[in-house]
Formats: structure tokens, sequence, C-alpha cells
DNA sequence: TCCTCCCTGTTC
DNA sequence: GAACAGGGAGGA
């Protein structure tokens, strides 16, 4: 499940293949894979791909015009895609066929003329694209509300966005507080800050936050270098899966012994999501 | 602030 | 054949 190191891992691996790549024509496989929001795919027509980065959980694509001749009324400037629990991007040769999954098809041409292809997959359709201008991001909520990156906060701005009396881990899921952190990267950050995920969001003293704070940094970035976690489905651009998976304290291990103290770990639910702490290391 | 729903493949 | 995986929208 794509969360922040998987989707920066996407980012990475996807864009050696596309950069400068312009498109010649889009097909929409599943009508619910476009977000509402979005412009047509055809308007991505004559775009060159000039960037691929990352903005929490999402894949954006920066776009410009190839030719200065194209006059559009309005022309896009970014193609979004959310990768949600299934997507996956990645680059096929030009005549490569549909798979089952596939959502969407889009037709590149290399600045050497080769055509290639980018697909977007998602098996279980909860992804979303989107072809918009910085004016349709704006009136995008989740775009205009979303919290800042885990590397961009500091430790005063990250304390204050901890309010609250709601479950500390509802908190960390919330991409209007901080972007990118899922359910993963949630019970990794908050076992190796040895604190409880339902304390309530307003109860950390400041070393607590600035406790959080830094091992979410710590295990994102150690997650970003193993190329992420593979559970089910995720893949980079490569098809290569992650390795960090492999280092997992407490995610998935509920009723396994705590690999710190030996104890049996508990598994919960909060905001619906399977949660999983050491009642003896976490406070 | 919490719950339900969306969706499909895998596991029990 | 039910339970489960879960990010975010939308409603209670």
């Amino acid at each position: 499940m794509p969360e922040l190191p998987e989707v920066e891992t996407v980012a990475r691996t996807i864009y050696p293949h596309i950069h400068n790549c312009v498109f010649t024509n889009s097909e929409l496989l599943k009508l619910s894979s476009l977000h509402p929001l979005s412009m047509p795919l055809s308007t991505l027509t004559g775009m060159r791909i000039c960037k691929v980065s990352r903005r929490g959980k999402l894949l954006v694509f920066t776009l410009e015009a190839a030719d200065s001749y194209i006059k559009k009324i309005e022309v896009p400037q970014f193609l979004i895609i959310h990768l949600r629990m299934t997507g996956r991007v990645f680059s096929t040769k030009a005549n490569e066929a549909s798979g089952n999954h596939t959502r969407c098809k889009f037709g590149l041409k290399k600045p050497d003329g080769t055509p290639i292809q980018l697909f977007f997959d998602d098996t279980r359709t909860f992804g979303k694209i989107l072809v918009a201008t910085s004016k349709i991001l704006d009136a995008w909520p989740f775009w205009h509300d979303l919290g800042p990156e885990p590397f961009e906060i500091n430790t005063q701005e990250f304390a204050k966005r901890l309010k609250g009396t709601r479950a500390l881990k509802s908190a960390l899921l919330d991409q209007t507080v901080i972007a990118g952190i899922g359910n993963i990267y949630a019970d990794e950050s908050l076992f190796q800050a040895r604190i409880l995920p339902g304390r309530a969001a307003n109860s950390l003293s400041g070393k607590e936050s600035n406790a959080l704070l830094s091992a979410i940094k710590d295990v994102l970035t150690r997650s970003i270098a193993q190329c992420g976690s593979s559970i089910r489905d995720y893949l980079d651009a490569d098809g290569n899966a992650g390795a960090f998976q492999n280092t997992f304290m407490v995610y998935g291990r509920g009723g396994q012994p705590c690999k710190v103290c030996g104890n049996s770990l508990c598994k919960t639910r909060i905001s619906g999501r399977a949660t999983v702490f050491c009642p003896h290391c976490q406070k």
C-alpha cells in the first residue's frame, strides 16, 4: 500500500523512463479512475513531462507545452496520480497490451522519437488520476488542505498540529495534520518513539512530540533507503519490491513477540485501522 | 469526531 | 463464503 516512501520510490524509478517524453494519446479504461475535478485526458496531448515528484502520497508529473506554437485556451500543468491501495505506475513498450487491471494508458514519445506507454494499473480501483492546472489544484480541498511534508516540518509546528483529544494515531493518519503517513508508518513511528497509539493527540509532552517527529523522519528515511515496503501489491516502476517490510517492528505482527522486550504485541483498531503496538515498550 | 462505504484478491 | 486489507469522501 503506497505511502510516502513507496510513492517517493515510484517517482524516482519512473522518472528516467519518461523524463522529457511528450504525450501523444491517452486512453481511460475505467471511468471512475478519473478524478471528478480532472480536465479531459485529451488535454495532455502535446504536453511534455519535465519533472516527477511527490507531495504526501500523491505522485506529481509537472508538464510544459512541448511546442511553443501549441495555443490551447487552457493547458494542464500537472498530472497527478493517487495510487491509494493498489495503484501501480510503470512504462512499457509501445505495443504492450493492457492487463486485467490496467485503468489508464498514456501514449508517449521519447525525445528521440521512440514511442512508449505509461500504464496506470489498479486492482481495487481506489486510485485516481487528475489532470489539472494550478487553479484546479487550489480548488481541490484535499490538495489545498494537505498538511506539511514530514521532512519540512519543525518540532514546534508539529507539536502545534497535534491538537484535540482524538487518538494520536488518528492524527498521524489525518493528511491535513502531516502529509504522507499511512497505517504502516504510523504504527512503526509510534513504536520507535515508544508512545501508545491510543494516547490523546494533545497529551504529549514537548519531549514526546519531538521524539515522535524524529521517529517519523527516521522511519521514513530508512524505508526510502530500502525502496519502501512491499506487503501485498506494491512494486516500484521497474517492477521491484521494497525491502522495508523485513524490518517491521510492529506492523502486521499482532500476537507475535516484541523484538525489543519479547512480550506479546497487542492488536486493536483505531479509526477503523488495524493497529499493533507493544503495551510494555510504548507508554 | 466517529462510522460506513468503496473495491477486489487473498486468507481463513 | 465470510473476514480482512485500508485512504479518503461523506454523512451521522
